[in-house]
DNA sequence: TGACCGTATCCGGTTTTCCGGATATGTTTT
DNA sequence: AAAACATATCCGGAAAACCGGATACGGTCA
């Protein structure tokens, strides 16, 4: 699939934009998340947000995961080779980021009254699910 | 430089063009050229060429060295971390590329003949200075 | 010094990308 | 079934990127 340098191209074009980078630090981190979190979080229009999305996700990127009426997005689980090679330095760099560190808060302070299931899984009750989870930084 | 999230959306983009990664396997390869090689080995006009050399140097990639009339041009001597890391990313995945196979190709059928130096260094001479170098893959 | 050469920059026009409101589709809830 | 919700896509218009000829600025050579 990458193995032309012009899809090489079209896949750092994916990164090039700072909405789908703040994103994909988003799902690196949070594991899965819902489009609505990820409107919240990143205080943009839906239809930005999920426009992006699926710009991603035809990178490869990230996967949806349909429940319900709500789509789950997360961090694809076959990553192509390049993207395995890259996905460390997404790491190392772009989770130090400032942008990235406002965002994981905010995130964070809106995990209960979420909108779709309140976290990660699937628990349907308020349970308070914001398991704290490993942000080693 | 690359700490905000902004500067890694640039990096990135630095990357996006066909032409620039082009450029970017040839000197990975090669060691250092002058315009007039890349032009000639791209067949693109030298304007293009020139101007993406440029956008490659603002982003930190490439550095180049006055020689007289010319401009060689290689990779920066010293890359900012990210690149660093990036930097094996592009060995492994760029140079395999039937785009970079074809395009050395055509700059070691080149080399002799060349325009400026015919080679790596600054031997005025016509001594064959195609010393072969270090390709060290 | 004057005629070339190598390179960078300028300029205009074309193509691509991006944005966000509006709309369409499907889901849940009442 | 109707209302409310979640999401994806559509649709103009604005912003940015790209291209390549033309030009400007040296440097080289006769």
């Amino acid at each position: 699939m990458f193995s032309r340098m012009e899809n090489l191209a079209l896949l750092f074009q994916s990164l090039d934009d700072q909405t789908r980078l703040r994103l994909l630090a988003l799902l690196i981190e949070a594991g899965e998340l819902c489009v609505c979190d990820l409107v919240a979080v990143l205080k943009l229009p839906q239809s930005t947000v999920s426009r992006q999305l699926g710009i991603l996700k035809s990178a490869g990127w990230v996967q949806g995961r349909r429940v319900g009426a709500w789509n789950h997005y997360s961090i694809a689980t076959s990553l192509e080779p390049v993207q395995q090679f890259l996905m460390p330095v997404l790491r190392n760099f772009l989770l130090v980021t400032e942008t990235a560190r406002e965002d994981l808060v905010r995130l964070r302070q809106r995990r209960d009254p979420a909108c779709c299931s309140g976290g990660v899984a699937s628990k349907k009750t308020d349970t308070a699910g914001r398991a704290p989870g490993e942000e080693q930084s």
